[in-house]
RNA sequence: GGACAGGUGGCCGAGUGGUUGAAGGCGCACGCCUGGAAAGUGUGUAACGGUGAAAGCCGUUCGAGGGUUCGAAUCCCUCCCUGUCCGCCA
């Protein structure tokens, strides 16, 4: 959400930052310019008529007790005569602040200075610094669900028959091993990078959904509860009105927690970490990867999010990515990082990088991560804010001055900057790993730092 | 699902029609005290919005909306949320 007073004061870098997400910019701002003016024009006469009452409703007091009943009864005629008018006023005023809200709900993140311009993915920046590990030469290499099936340990007919398309089963050492990657995973940000483990809800409000950005635009990615029941006397289906939805990702969880509230500076950075499945309704795709496990309803994943100080955040971003990096490093699977350009941005994010990783398989990078700073953008529609320290007013000052001492100043609360990133996406791994550790026999090495997560097993094979 | 009880500032918690934006406490900040700290002590400490160069002025907000009233945190109605007990249940 953004800041319509920053808009109103220069809307230059806004309109700028739209036009490079491909948005007629200009448009935008003068449609939100039209709706700020029309509500503050109504504020300025609003609050006039409301500033009279209160004056009128207090001089009331004061002549009733004086027995002025001929002043009293003049005052109370003036008042019901702006009585009518404030009524309508506020009514206006909600229904103007709704259409102002409405049309701010739906306008993207505006994207950093440094983020490359482009149309899609075609223009995303490859960062050479970050990446790792050379793609293994592996003859007539095997995708995930290849590997899978003939092991006897992944099942999407069955999970067909049961859920429909893009669900699975997987069994023995291949469930195991996505249960080994979630404890891996978590100990590894927990232990290593500072993060705290959180077990959050999975099913989450509306307000939850506007917070991190996924409503009101992304409605038809989403799944959601019904609570349908069967009114017998009647013989038809009633809709509960208490809905949930599922999760898309624990960021809408995870960075939730801290909605509505004012954090203090001491607390930052919040670094939390969740391993949760996660639902998607892939509206929109299909035919896209509808083999394997690449995309999937349900899912499992890591996820990493940082509330930070604002200026806090940029470092924080570098941070986050490196955790995620640096599981794939311990699985030792070859990956690239990129910068998303403009046009492949996310609605919430101002800078994302995607860890992409190798799928022999597949003879291609694909995203096994997303790690993106939000900037203020999420706290805004969260309205989530932290108080600056206090200080002195005679810091910067070498000499305190004599005398009573100044008032420190107290800074008003800003909004925090929040950031989010897989670290990493379970079930993606678990497919880079079969197709990365696949032997010519027909089983799959267990990675090294997995090794005690499995029992001790060093490799997948079929049961004799 | 049934029956009750509640929703007040960063937090806890007073407050049942008229300077109450709201006592008190906690927390926090800055002084004093101290060799330094703790303790003690003094002072300060709501958010959001409008207007203004600024100081300031004004408005809104005690879960949300509506109503009664000249005037509502306080009375009435509707809704939302939370808690407790019972029932069911992983």
């Amino acid at each position: 959400m953004h800041d319509i007073k920053a808009i109103r004061d220069d809307a230059t870098a806004f309109v700028r930052g739209l036009q490079r997400r491909g948005l007629d910019g200009q448009a935008v701002a003068n449609d939100l310019l039209e709706k700020d003016k029309a509500l503050r024009e109504l504020l300025v006469r609003l609050q006039n008529s409301q500033a009279r009452r209160n004056e009128a409703s207090k001089l009331i007091g004061q002549a009733k007790a004086k027995k002025d009943e001929a002043q009293a009864a003049a005052l109370m005629a003036e008042v019901a005569g702006l009585k009518d008018d404030i009524q309508k006023g506020e009514a206006e005023q909600r229904e103007r602040e709704e259409t102002l809200k409405n049309a701010l709900a739906v306008i993207p993140n505006l994207p950093a200075d440094d983020v490359p311009d482009g149309a899609d993915e075609a223009a995303n920046v490859p960062m050479p610094e970050r990446a790792f590990g050379t793609p293994p030469g592996i003859n007539n290499a095997k995708q995930h669900f290849e590997i899978g099936e003939a092991l006897g340990q992944m099942d999407f007919e069955r999970a067909a028959k049961v859920s429909g398309a893009r669900f699975v089963y997987l069994k023995s050492d291949l469930a195991r091993l996505e249960r080994a990657l979630g404890a891996f995973m978590l100990d590894t940000h927990t232990e290593q990078f500072g993060y705290t483990e959180v077990s959050p809800p999975v099913l989450v409000r509306d307000q939850a959904l506007f917070g991190t950005g996924q409503l009101p635009k992304f409605e038809e990615d989403l799944f959601q509860t019904s609570r349908e029941y069967m009114d017998v006397e009647n013989g038809v289906f009633r809709n509960s009105m208490d809905r949930f939805w599922l999760i898309p990702t624990a960021e809408v969880s995870l960075t939730n927690y801290v909605a509505d509230e004012i954090l203090s500076e001491a607390e930052l950075p919040i670094r939390f970490t969740a391993h949760t499945p996660c639902f998607r309704a892939e509206a929109g795709s299909a035919g896209r990867d509808t083999r394997g496990m690449i995309r999937m309803h349900q899912f499992s994943k890591v996820e990493l999010v940082s509330i930070t100080a604002p200026e806090k955040s940029n470092e924080e971003h570098e941070r986050m990515t490196d955790a995620a990096q640096t599981i794939l490093k311990k699985l030792d699977l070859a990956h690239r990082v990129v910068t998303l350009c403009t046009g492949d941005m996310g609605f919430s994010a101002q800078k994302t990088y995607d860890i992409e990783v190798w799928l022999p398989g597949q003879n291609a990078f694909r995203e096994i991560s997303s790690c993106s700073n939000c900037g203020d953008f999420q706290a805004r529609r969260m309205n989530t804010r932290y108080r600056p320290k206090p200080y002195p007013q005679h810091v910067g000052f070498t000499q305190p001055s004599p005398g009573p001492s100044p008032l420190p100043i107290n800074p008003s609360p800003r909004p925090v900057h929040t950031l989010n990133g897989s670290g990493l996406a379970v079930g993606r791994t678990l497919v880079a790993i079969l197709e990365n550790y696949q032997q010519p026999d027909g089983s799959v090495a267990i990675p090294d730092v997995l090794v005690p997560y499995m029992g001790g097993k060093t490799k997948i094979e079929k049961p004799s």
